[in-house]
DNA sequence: TAGATTGTTAATCGATTAACAATC
DNA sequence: TAGATTGTTAATCGATTAACAATC
């Protein structure tokens, strides 16, 4: 057996890999049921995309659909969260634990969807020792003490602004090879580092740029009318 | 004066407008600063992207650099954020002050980038009528006349899963045209609607992904070495 | 077999980027 | 004028989608 004994398992598109994540919410729920195979219609219904693009999708995971049926929502399900890397359940540090940060720590969904926080951190001695969610506020002094004792490689980011760099720095030389960043910084990372970023302002900044655009139009509307 | 008198402002491609949010930040910390005039590169590495993107991004907006120069920080800055519709401040509402809910309230990054939480909502006895961030949570049975009686157009909807499109079909209903969505399920709008989904989990499953892939190639190279 | 649905092809569309003429 | 930097062109790349042959 040689490293090469999943040959296809090729490039997945990043665009592909994004909604590799809907498709198994979608699929959770209909396990749930008594829903044993879905089409890709019906799954592309549900999860809000092209019958077309959702067969594409799957069809780098490999060839798991059954023509003439459809797909086998156990299976499907399986082949997805293997490809996703979380049947083995990950291990997280949540470093910054203030406004945004204390409902991260909170949020049921990681844990549903294959991650466990296994570490909360903070650089406020008023919150160092406190318990979130049962579990202790460590200082982070100790961040690489942490990362290692945990074997941590993904963490999550919602320090303030103006110290995120320097925790991404400390974290990627403690050995952390994906960050998720919640401060409205750019941030920089060796090329080994996967860095993605969530901006809630500029979400919204993005939403207004759309308004101004239907504001705009229905304003022409009533002038050429 | 027609409505034609800005004929310029055609199409701006969905990717530049998410990175002009971007932009607009890295220029609002340089305008901070001694700084008054940009190149695109120093620009372009301030926000981590590549200088001929951010040239063409801007030139959608008009041609406001200067050659042999750069361009102006105050001039670009405006030019950003009328794009994007936030010279005029914008009133949203606030469905839902769960565990994320009560974050994104306090979350000061709204107000600071051109966002005024307008209303807090929630369905919940215990909370409705206690104060937030210096604001009453109103009873979602007036949904309707909350949205009116601020003119929202835009709501972030932070309620649980299972009642998410029952809210939004509400806000809809009510006026609403741009929703930004955390609950983790498949919202289906109207076409006149933009909507925008932050899917928490997501972002880390698509981190998880790479992970495989990274520990796969270690694993390669250390069979092949 | 007949009906249904997958997996793939190929055309199209949108985004990225290097290169450079225009011009400050 | 000489140096610098923009705005645009054109080539390339990646993503989307309709259509349909393959096949259950």
């Amino acid at each position: 057996m040689t490293a090469d004994c999943r040959p296809n398992e090729a490039r997945v598109p990043d665009a592909t890999v994004a909604r590799l994540a809907t498709y198994l919410r979608v699929l959770g729920v209909l396990g749930d049921g008594a829903v044993t195979t879905v089409s890709s219609e019906e799954l592309a219904v549900a999860a809000g995309v092209n019958s077309a693009k959702l067969r594409k999708d799957l069809s780098y995971l490999g060839s798991y659909g059954i023509r003439g049926v459809g797909y086998h929502v156990d299976t499907l399900t399986e082949e997805i969260a293997r490809t996703l890397g979380i049947t083995v359940h990950r291990s997280v540090a949540l470093v910054g634990v203030g406004n945004l940060g204390q409902a991260l720590a909170g949020y049921a969904g990681f844990a549903t969807r294959g991650f466990r926080i296994a570490a909360l951190v903070d650089a406020d001695p008023a919150r160092i020792g406190t318990t979130l969610q049962g579990q202790p506020v460590r200082d982070i002094a100790e961040l690489e003490a942490i990362v290692a004792e945990h074997g941590i490689t993904i963490a999550v980011l919602a320090t303030p602004a103006a110290v995120s760099q320097e925790v991404c720095d400390r974290l990627v030389a403690a050995g952390v090879t994906s960050i998720l960043n919640f401060a409205p910084v750019v941030l920089t990372v060796p090329g080994h580092v996967d860095l993605r970023k969530v901006d809630l302002a500029a979400e919204l900044q993005i939403l207004s740029f759309h308004e101004t655009r239907k504001a705009a139009a229905q304003l022409a509307e009533v002038v050429t009318r």
